[in-house]
DNA sequence: CGCCATCTTGAGGTCTATCAATTTCAGTGG
DNA sequence: CCACTGAAATTGATAGACCTCAAGATGGCG
């Protein structure tokens, strides 16, 4: 959680359960929903761009252009952020590897939020067109992009109550308690290559308030955070203080095998 | 704004531009999109159930029931709801006729949030079988529910940004300037037939600092509540005030011209 | 006419933001 | 190997925003 974080943690987060290395991007990711045959497997290959590489800071899509191209990230770490006229910030979603990103924003005349590499990543990128087309070939691959965008959305509606409703110590625990399950639910160790400014920006708290509440769930013995990383030291105790469930990240397997 | 909204408002607010009386609801909503031909419509129309009417507070969808199916919303208002543990309270989002309402839900299990009627409401249920039906029968179709849903994620994060980074008379101004927005862009009166309290829980904040802001608007000439309606006297500074910028509640037509 | 929900208003307290100074730490160059 | 540098984190003090509790006003409805 200190200082030593920032770069180190980018090539860690690289080899978590997420971060799994093959041909396509979208491909895995959509693998873990149903099963693929060779003909979906390959229109989405088709689709997909080239794998590009994008350094810590870079800008993967700029606020105000058009929104014509969507990413699926391979490793690393993004974001999705809105600037407001005063200069404030909003992060409005924090994505892993597996994910798509900047989906919502598709159909917009003009990006709203830009897109933004938080450690160096990787990431094909999707023309919008694709969309459509996989839209048209595929029913199947058609109501994956679709639940994807449902579980981004169950995403949202989770934050906004833990921002609108929950006090400072409940917002972070429930932070942290996502974060771990995104990343490995079997480690309690969180593993964040984030400023406690851009966490502060997630969760609608100043980047002073994360720190002053980071010390007060370590002197309660909730969290640790010595070696660099967060490690959660009573995960039951975070879970019963922001009642945390985490159903909303359900890959929604079932779904699909019911179709 | 006062006590004798909540019901009479129920009634005015279903001759809005949202209400169309027609067949089906869900075509009405889609045919602003893009033009539907016969054989679309009437996979439309044989997919949804009967026109079902709610009471006022009266729940269309409870917490913890297999989400099995989602609503078009005909006449009347609803919102999704979510309960904490402690009794606090968070509304997810406002649903106004022609809305597709609990397609976040689908595919969960159990659904999060409930779906509670505002007012009076009519509304007509589709299995969520019939959503894969239409994935399979028409990419046209499918790319509309899609896009439902992203419009639904763009006020979702926009909500974000209100709760997580403006102070109260912004947060207000601009939940205002929604609704009016997409009530009647024309008209500068908002009919809200929203207890005080239930606007708090959208907001993240507390009933007294809801009256208390809106005292404050009064005060400086920005909005007036006389009729039991709320008029922005002063729609520019309103937007001024919160920077509002309505595109991210566009419907995206030129979108689906282009595929 | 009286009841009930809602809204209003006041007082006091808590939470969080802001400003500013200090510390820590990784990286850099001598 | 050590001092220097700059970004991030910590800490203290203060102010302001918002919440809670509680009492009273308002208006719809039976």
């Amino acid at each position: 959680m200190n200082g030593e974080v920032t770069e180190e943690a980018a090539g860690d987060i690289g080899t978590t359960v997420e971060d799994v290395v093959s041909g396509s991007c979208i491909v895995d990711q959509f693998q873990r929903l149903a099963d693929l045959d060779d003909q979906e497997r390959a229109l989405l290959a088709a689709l997909e761009g080239e794998l590009e590489t994008f350094e810590a800071d870079q800008l993967l899509l700029e606020a105000g252009q058009p929104a014509s191209e969507f990413y699926a990230l391979h490793s690393g770490w993004a974001c999705a952020v809105r600037f407001l006229p005063d200069g404030q910030r909003q992060v409005l979603d924090i994505f892993l590897p597996g994910q798509l990103m900047g989906l919502h924003e598709i159909g917009l005349a003009h990006a709203q939020s830009e897109l933004v590499a938080i450690t160096e990543l990787e990431a094909c990128a999707f023309p919008r067109q694709a969309l459509s087309e996989v839209f048209r070939r595929s029913p199947k691959l058609a109501e994956m992009f679709f639940l994807s965008l449902a579980r981004e959305q169950a995403m949202l509606t989770e934050r906004i109550i833990n921002i609108g409703r929950r006090p400072a110590n409940e917002r972070l625990a429930h932070f942290l308690l996502e974060m771990q399950a995104r990343l490995d639910p079997e480690t309690p160790i969180v593993d964040l290559p984030m400023t406690q400014c851009l966490i502060g920006d997630a969760l609608g708290l100043s980047a002073v308030h994360v720190s002053r509440t980071l010390s007060n769930l370590r002197d309660e013995g909730l969290i640790d955070t010595d070696t660099g990383q967060v490690l959660l030291m009573n995960r039951e105790a975070l879970v019963e203080m922001c009642s945390f469930d985490p159903v909303y990240l359900d890959a929604r397997r079932r779904w699909l095998d019911q179709a």
